[in-house]
DNA sequence: GTGGTCTAGACCACG
DNA sequence: GTGGTCTAGACCACG
């Protein structure tokens, strides 16, 4: 099941993005998994099906699920493990802009690298 | 000097802030530097007055900036250093969400550690 | 309703603030009410989006409002009750100045406090 | 000697108003006495001339000073006592505000009246 | 439809 | 000259 949290800032269409790809990670969904229907996912999450249809184009387009025709939507076979180098950039810049943040407040490295990798092994 | 990515979905009065964050982080701009006037950085980056306030008047909130009465525009003298428990939450939200994709990348835990390492020193 | 009075010298997006805040206080708007968007109180008040932006910006951050995602916006959930230290030092100068001018006006003590009592019950 | 606040969001010319009068209500400043010419407070609080006529010109249509001319500005003789209903207005409607965010931040009427008679007693 | 961002101006108080 | 407020519009992402 996926949690929205509306009041977030975040875009509920990348919300369900994020949230099926942690679900990959930590095992709740294996390759070749079904997931519901676009509208049977807009019909539980409580929100238009074009909400959850950006949801799926987006997460298909990187591969992470694929649909079937006629038959539903999986989980793709193998993630591909290479990030494109426009990604990895992006990436890069979002984590230098909270890293900016922890740093102003004076938050040393060793702080940072401990909760980063907090962070990390609890994904 | 502030560069802006017009191409960056990061808004440009966000885009001020960073870089002025950054630049006192740097060491470019000291506690009491006098920096240019909204409408003469509005002209510098080509943006209309509006923007450059409203990021202007985003740092005074956060006490990174100060305005001395028709003297113009003065980093802080002293950055405070706590940052709001709910600011917090927001930046281990927004790392998580980028760790994510660097786990699913299968970017090892020793890998991301040194990426943050080495941004965060590059800051 | 809000009324507002555009000889004031407080800015209408501050009257607009302070309007949600007291209804907020009497009971008329509870948490969890919507109130009108952007667009339908610009409207009612005769006065451009932009100011009644604004407004709904600002009580956002100082957690008054919350705007659900493409829903609308409502009065928060639990108003935060502590106030910040600076904020409170703001509120003790600024009734100093008032008082100054009451004590020069030769108003007793006792006047003041009843007077101060007055309004704290009608709010 | 007036101490102003250049990082207030207080113009100077009220600074210098609201210190002359608690100056008066504190002893330091009886009627008759002398107070510098114009020229010689803006050099002695480094604003220029303009501010301190502003300041000077507001008191005098208060009649809280008196300019004698050729021979200076004195405070007046004695202060009127009686507010104009239009300021008596003025002042209810800046208290109102203050006391709304008390009230929000749930503190007691007790409270609030205790703090106003503090800061009543110390002026 | 909704809020967020931005433009291109105007006016104002302050100094 | 300076920042703050406001207007009247535009465009955009989101849902």
């Amino acid at each position: 099941m996926i949690e929205l949290d509306y009041r977030s800032k975040k875009p509920i269409y990348e919300q369900i993005i994020e949230s099926i790809k942690l679900q990959i990670l930590q095992g709740y969904l294996k390759p070749g998994d079904a997931i519901p229907s676009v509208r049977g996912m807009a019909k539980d999450l409580g929100v238009t099906p074009s909400t959850v249809a950006k949801a799926y184009q987006e997460m298909e387009r990187q591969q992470v699920i694929e649909t079937i025709r006629a038959k539903g939507t999986f989980i793709a076979a193998q993630p591909v493990t290479e990030t494109l180098p426009l990604d990895r950039e992006k990436i890069r810049c979002n984590l230098r802009s909270e890293l900016i943040e922890l740093k102003r407040a004076k938050v040393s490295k060793e702080m940072v690298l401990q909760m980063i990798g907090e962070i990390y092994d609890a994904i």
